[in-house]
RNA sequence: GGGCUAGUAGCUCAGCUGGCUAGAGCACACGACUGAUAAUCGUGAGGUCGGAGGUUCAAGUCCUCCCUGGCCCA
């Protein structure tokens, strides 16, 4: 007879090889076949909810990996709360507007676009805009995000826009805008103004120039004696073009300043460069005339170099030593620390460069002039008029612009701006940050120092595809309606049919009928053609989402972005949220880190570095994706290489192949009928309940701190620790041995179903497909989805320290065990460890355990027989427990043909001669 | 240049308030099994904890400087 018949063996029809990327597609038409969706929004209503806000990811191109690392982790954080049962509904958006889209409709239209209207540009970029929306929607979804992708928000659609218009004019109502003149990054070549956001540093090649200013007022009164020769304050810049616009000179209070005499006469600089100076201008035959303090020259007077009219000496802190003369070239108009300056001493925010690029026409000697031919003309100039002491060539980081990539400038223009200290927006700010969570914690001192230090936001784009800035200005005296009044009456205008009616009708029928201008009592009106920084869309989610929408609320549990975004919507949402309600808009922040390659550096198409995510997707399937989203520690930057993908499918099919074996062992189980009371219980099996509890447990608290690799690692190890290498391979003796209606078969598969029931719960939020895919095979009653179950309760009750405990001293033991069999092994004195009989001499402190054990340790060790003895013929020490003494003999008796193990008792019984006594009793049992 | 931040075995991570011959899993090498089999089990070999100083009886853990990265600014 064959015995192989009687044995208990693993059957399942799960299968070892997952082939995820055709699996994971068949998995979500199952669930969009029984309706997940729908149930999942339904899930948990009613209960406490659990809102993460979700931050719009832009309109344009494909999925990279940092979307999927972004949008993966929501994902987790809303599966595992709802598993949790927090009701947690996820509404996906997306970022429309701006001005990438914009030059993407512009390259594809060319010249169609000169003919085109500005509404029926608008309608491109909207087509443009949703043709990515769906195409990312689709993305999202094949990653197994789960959320209400048939109602996502849209920053363009007209609810939307009419909010952005509302909180534009909500700002108003409380004074915090205001039009002023400020130099801005301006890029003459897209015509538009640029957020700091869509600036970029990069190395540039510029003149570099050294000007004398000759002093023309009253010498003070300490520096008499200087009077004899001429006195020069001289400037170093790299920007020759802003000569022209110069209208002051700024020295540190805090520097000391010297006169240097040479050539027959008097030049100024700080004391701590002037002989780096001198040595760049070549002369060498100088002496120190004066030192003095800056102040004494301060609101004095030079001359500028080649117009009629004065340069006007000024203080500043911003003046360093690090580079330059210590005499600071000011130009209000051209420079963020000269229009601070300059506004403290009066200075007009002077800029004579048109739009395009160009000086104007009725600038004095270069009226029309491109600006990359200026700096050549200015210094021509200067070098004529013999102000000019030294020129050459520098490299440096200068601004770019992020589209067209073309160097930009900084002008002083017209803008709206959102004031940070009307309404104290800066000290509300700074006060709501503190009372934020931020996670890392690191990340209040990240916005903390950024709102602090930054300037006033200006929210003014010269360009097509936006929310209109929704303002009309008399036609007669220019006054400017900001009236918050008027604007919520254009904003409900939106409502309908979204901010194109700005565009497509006259201001006077936008406006409220009867509106006359305040000033001059004129009826005529003109529409501001600037549109709103596409930061102010996205900032203003929380009301138009979180405060609309139903199911939602605002302040927002969590917002969760990339660590860039305490710049970006971190800070424009608060600064929004704030301006107009006073508050934050989110309890807490958490940020994660950037995708870098397998040398620490950014993915970029031009290192040829980049790995898609529809390239995982393909290979491994979107689940090793989740998984390596999970496995690594994404609060600071993580890195992703081949070898890291296929660590991870392997630590995948590691956790696959320990459910598969877990399902095959409950092949007919019932958990209606054969559950097993916990006092019945093996010891063996509740010390794996032990496990699985502490495991639960450690899980659990996990989620709950976003430590996901933290589960990642718990996980594993307790499938290839605790139960792969120890318990499951113990049992496999009792198991497939052991008669059906034997407790010890009984206790055995009641174990391992709860761990496999409560190992697919915690599982679900990062392997979502798998976990299902184990669920529907799983005995029992249950939801229809993984995710519509709960995460399993700690039972405390399981929870056994001194179990635990002793099972690591026996653990050590067995190591102590396989050690010697793999020596014996080698010598070829065995295979299976089976043919083995160990004897023992045990130190002290071991030998009440392994006493009490003695009978369990054969199975313990996977071995036929042990022997606790002082008398051995042969014996090894141990490693690492001090005084244990090993040695392997061959096992007694022959080999069972059932069981494998070997016993005396083989060949005493007639009717079964080839096996053991225990494997008899079985089969009379069975 | 400034703000924030990181650097422990090939990979992913532990190492709490300083006290071990620095740990785990995977990968690797070698071996066993063939009743988890494109699986499973065992053994083994991998680290001057980015570098240099310092504090201390004692430092991966504290301090200083430096190097190499990342994000955001200038």
């Amino acid at each position: 007879m064959d015995y192989k018949d009687t044995l208990n063996l693993p059957k399942t029809d799960f299968p070892m090889r997952a082939n995820l990327p055709k699996r994971e597609p068949e998995l979500l038409k199952h669930w969009q076949q029984i309706d997940l969706n729908e149930q999942l929004e339904k899930n948990n209503q009613g209960k406490e909810s659990f809102i993460l806000h979700d931050g719009p990811p832009y309109a344009n191109g494909h999925l990279h990996m940092g979307h999927a690392l972004n949008k993966i982790l929501k994902d987790i954080i809303v599966k595992s709360k709802r598993m949790q049962g927090f009701f947690t509904p996820y509404v996906p958006g997306w970022d429309c507007h701006g001005l990438p889209i914009e030059l993407m409709v512009d390259k594809k239209l060319g010249k169609k676009k000169r003919e085109m209207s500005k509404a029926d540009f608008r309608r491109q970029c909207r087509e443009y805009a949703k043709v990515w929306v769906q195409t990312q929607s689709e993305e999202f979804q094949r990653l197994g995000i789960f959320g209400d992708w048939e109602n996502p928000y849209l920053t363009m659609t007209p609810d939307y826009e009419a909010t952005t218009a509302r909180e534009l004019a909500r700002l108003v109502e409380r004074g915090s805008l205001y039009k002023g003149k400020k130099p801005i990054h301006w890029c003459s070549s897209c015509v538009t103004a640029l957020a700091e956001a869509e600036v970029e540093y990069d190395e540039h090649v510029s003149p570099s120039i050294y000007v004398k200013f000759p002093y023309v007022d009253e010498l003070p009164a300490e520096l008499s004696e200087l009077s004899e020769k001429p006195l020069n304050f001289v400037i170093w810049t790299t920007t020759p073009w802003t000569i022209p616009a110069n209208l002051g000179i700024c020295l540190n209070p805090e520097l000391t300043y010297v006169a240097v005499e040479a050539k027959g006469e008097y030049l100024v600089l700080a004391e701590g460069l002037y002989e780096g100076v001198m040595q760049t201008l070549g002369i060498e035959d100088y002496s120190v005339a004066a030192t003095f303090a800056a102040e004494l020259f301060d609101n004095k007077n030079c001359r500028h170099p080649f117009y009629d009219r004065n340069s006007l000496l000024m203080l500043g802190d911003h003046v360093t030593l690090e580079a330059g003369t210590g005499c600071v070239h000011t130009a209000p108009g051209h420079g963020q620390d000269d229009y601070v300056v300059g506004l403290k001493y009066g200075l007009e925010i002077y800029n004579p460069v048109d739009d395009y690029g160009r000086y104007r026409q009725d600038l004095e000697l270069f009226g029309g002039m491109k600006l990359k031919d200026a700096n050549a003309a200015v210094n021509a100039k200067l070098s004529e008029v013999g102000a000019l002491l030294h020129e050459t060539q520098v490299s440096h980081s200068y601004p770019h612009c992020w589209r067209c990539k073309k160097p930009i400038i900084f002008r002083a223009t017209e803008q709206w701006f959102i004031s940070m200290e009307e309404n104290n927006l800066r000290q509300k700010a700074l006060q709501e940050i503190e009372k934020v969570e931020w996670i890392p914690s690191w990340g209040r001192n990240r916005i903390f120092n950024m709102v602090e230090a930054r300037p006033d936001w200006c929210i003014s784009r010269q360009r097509s595809w936006g929310v209109p800035i929704t303002i009309a200005y008399c036609e007669k005296c220019g006054e400017a309606l900001n009236d918050g009044k008027i604007m919520h009456h254009i904003a409900d205008q939106f409502e309908a049919t979204g901010s194109d009616v700005w565009f497509e009708k006259e201001a006077s029928e936008l406006l409220p009928p009867g509106t006359v201008c305040p000033a001059c009592g004129h009826d005529k009106f003109t529409k501001e053609s600037d549109i709103l920084d596409v930061w102010f869309d996205s900032g203003v989610s929380h009301a138009a989402v979180c405060e609309l929408r139903e199911e939602l609320q605002s302040p927002a549990d969590l917002y969760l972005e990339g660590s860039d975004q305490h710049r970006g919507w971190f800070h424009s949402s608060l600064l929004e949220s704030v301006g107009t309600r006073d508050r934050a808009p989110y309890k807490s922040v958490l940020t994660h880190g950037f995708v870098l390659d397998k040398d620490g550096r950014p993915m970029s198409k031009s290192m040829g570095n980049v790995i898609a995510p529809e390239e995982i997707i393909k290979k491994y399937g979107a689940e090793i994706l989740r998984l390596w989203v999970t496995a690594t520690d994404y609060r600071d930057d993580i890195r992703l290489s081949q070898e890291t993908l296929q660590r991870l499918s392997d630590a995948y099919r590691r956790i696959r192949n320990t459910a598969r074996y877990l399902l095959g062992n409950l092949n007919g189980f019932d958990p209606v009928v054969d559950t097993v009371a916990d006092q019945d219980l093996l010891e063996m099996d509740r010390w794996a309940m032990s496990r699985l509890n502490r495991l639960t447990q450690k899980v659990a608290s996990a989620y709950d701190k976003y430590e996901f690799h933290v589960i990642y690692h718990a996980i594993h190890n307790f499938c290839t620790i605790d139960l792969s290498a120890f318990y499951l391979d113990i049992l496999k003796d009792r198991l497939y041995t052991s008669p059906k209606q034997s407790i010890a078969y009984r206790s055995a598969r009641a174990t391992m179903y709860q761990i496999l029931d409560a190992l697919t719960r915690i599982l679900a939020p990062v392997l979502s497909f798998t976990a299902e895919e184990i669920w529907l095979d799983l005995p029992g009653q249950r939801e229809a989805s993984v995710h519509l179950a709960d995460f399993p309760q700690v039972n405390s009750s399981y929870l056994d320290d001194q179990l635990e405990e002793r099972y690591e001293q026996l653990h050590k033991v067995r190591l102590e065990v396989s050690r010697q069999l793999e020596k014996a092994r080698a010598d070829k004195q065995l295979g299976q460890s089976l043919e083995a009989k160990v004897l023992l001499d045990a130190p002290e402190n071991y030998q009440q355990l392994l006493t009490d054990y003695l009978d369990a340790l054969p199975t313990y060790f996977i071995v036929s027989q042990v022997e606790l003895t002082k008398n051995l013929s042969a014996a090894v020490d141990a490693e690492n427990i001090p005084g244990l003494r090993l040695q392997i003999l061959p096992a007694d008796g022959e080999k069972c043909e059932r069981c494998w193990n070997y016993a005396t008792s083989v060949g005493q019984n007639n009717e079964h001669p080839t096996i053991c006594a225990r494997c008899t009793d079985a089969l009379a049992a069975g």
